[in-house]
RNA sequence: GAGAAUGUAGCUCAGUUGGUUAGAGCGCUGGUUUGUGGUACCAGAGGUCGCGGGUUCGAGACCCGUCUUUCUCCCCA
């Protein structure tokens, strides 16, 4: 009984078609990072548990895929854990590997294991897939490609400014028509917890916050509510849902609404000079907006925090980051100063197909196809063939002598841009005709002038 | 992790209150055209109706389970 062909949900396979597209989606954001001197490095794509775990909070362990210990080391599950329900315990004894589930936990891993043979401030770019164990739905995937461009081991706000930029010139040069950049910063969230009386409920109140434009006002206050955040809480936060106008107008209100919060002025000073800078360098095509209901991935940033939304499309965020100060602090290397951002390779991808935003030189087919007439004339082509590959030209001789009509439909299903019919009159007079396969035009040419020709087009 | 929908030919989908041999368009194969694709005409192949149970004289249709995909929540790229 043949076994009926699946692949994981959330998995996908890519055709030739599919490869190419995001290749150009791979090596423009490459270009990019490198034009900014962000150097490349990879890692593995499955790390220690326990350099994971913990570092994205309950839910982010939640969904990290562990890897089954194998042979001998099954016998190292904990089933006293077992026993006493504490199911995450035995877990962990029974996985001592898990797929990554980010770009930037193994980075950090990575700078504090490298320290000594690395030079700060250390900037480095990385592409690989990660894992997650999410439901899939529309633009997420169980696994997915991330880019990613840190610097660490510097604090200085310029390093905000570049990767804002970077942002900038990316999806500008893949002809995203419109998108804006949300930036944020961690400590005016903390600010407002603190201005609120609640500074250690900060993560409930800002992921209530966070929905405002999902829920409404009077979702968040009841989620605030429903978490327990006191009554007086509830009413210092009602006025930051007046906040609105400009960016300029949106800090003035938050300077003076933060104004009893040292870390909070902290916060808006840094957002201000940022912005500032950015404003006057000006950006390309993106919108950039002081959003203070950003509040991703709280677990370990710490200042600026960015996400990127593609405008008049249902697609959930395409890139996202911040700084952390202290997440190679986990791994036992104090005070180095790290900020990144990632793009979303696969949200990105499926935005611009939606929008039919890749130039169709991405997907033109193979330059050269040779039709195949049979033993004699075939020698011929061969030899020609192998004169364009070595000036190089893709080209392909069909394997057989087949209809011609079949190698023909053979060439328009693949896209080729050129056919070459030489068969026994071309044999003869030492010709070959060169079709055209867009216009339909063709012409005759002679052996000699054949590569010359294919090279001018 | 919670709730809801979905699955019929390679693809997009019809299929009436359960009733004989399960349909269409596109695609595919062959021919019209033994040296010309993307347009036309003719013919043909292709389905254990997601999978496993159950109800029934009888199930593509009803019930249960399971998997996929999609949506909402949660969270996120």
């Amino acid at each position: 009984m043949a076994q009926k062909p699946a692949i994981p949900k959330g998995t996908r396979d890519f055709l030739p078609n599919e490869v190419a597209k995001r290749t150009y989606l791979f090596e423009s954001i490459k270009t990019v990072f490198k034009r900014y001197g962000f150097a490349p490095i990879e890692t593995p794509s499955f790390e220690l548990s326990s350099t994971l775990m913990g570092k994205y909070g309950e839910e982010g362990d939640r969904l990290i895929f562990r890897i089954l210990n194998s042979g001998e080391k099954m016998r190292k599950a904990d089933l006293e854990a077992l026993a006493n329900d504490n199911l995450p315990k035995f877990a962990s004894s029974l996985a001592e590997k898990a797929l990554r589930y980010d770009l930037t936990v193994p980075f950090a891993r990575f700078v504090v294991q490298h320290q000594h043979e690395l030079t700060f401030p250390f900037k480095r770019f990385q592409i690989q897939p990660v894992w997650r164990a999410d439901r899939p739905q529309h633009g997420r995937y169980q696994e997915f490609f991330q880019c990613d461009a840190d610097v660490v081991g510097s604090d200085s706000l310029l390093c905000e400014v570049e990767l804002i930029q970077i942002f900038d010139d990316v999806l500008t040069h893949l002809n995203i028509p419109s998108f804006s950049i949300k930036l944020n910063n961690r400590k005016i969230l903390s600010g407002i917890a603190e201005v609120c009386g609640e500074a250690d409920r900060i993560i409930d109140l800002t992921v209530a916050i966070d929905k405002l434009d999902k829920i409404g006002e009077e979702g968040v206050l009841n989620e605030l509510s429903q978490k327990g955040i006191s009554d007086s809480a509830v009413e210092k936060i009602k006025p930051l849902f007046q906040f609105a106008g400009s960016n300029q107008e949106k800090l003035q209100l938050m300077r003076s609404y933060l104004a009893n919060s040292e870390v909070g002025m902290k916060g808006i000073e840094e957002l201000e000079y940022v912005m500032n800078i950015v404003d006057s360098m000006g950006l390309k095509r993106a919108d950039l907006e002081f959003d203070l209901t950003l509040a991703r991935g709280l677990n370990y940033y710490t200042g600026a925090i960015f996400e990127v939304k593609a405008n008049n499309v249902n697609m959930g965020s395409i890139c996202g980051g911040g700084r952390y100060d202290d997440l190679t602090g986990l791994f036992g290397l104090k005070g180095l100063s790290g900020v990144g951002i990632s793009f979303g390779a696969d949200r990105i991808y499926d935005v611009m197909t939606e929008l039919n935003l890749f130039p169709a030189s991405v997907t033109k087919g193979l330059k050269v196809l040779f039709i195949n007439f049979g033993e004699s004339e075939v020698s011929t082509c061969l030899t020609l063939a192998r004169e364009l590959r070595e000036n190089d030209i893709d080209c392909e001789v069909y394997p057989s002598a087949a209809k011609i009509q079949k190698q023909m439909k053979y060439a328009n299903d693949r896209s080729v841009q050129y056919v070459v019919l030489l068969g026994e009159e071309e044999l003869k007079a030492k010709n070959l005709i060169l079709k055209n396969m867009s216009t339909g035009e063709q012409e005759t040419l002679d052996y000699g002038s054949f590569t010359t020709k294919l090279l001018s087009l």
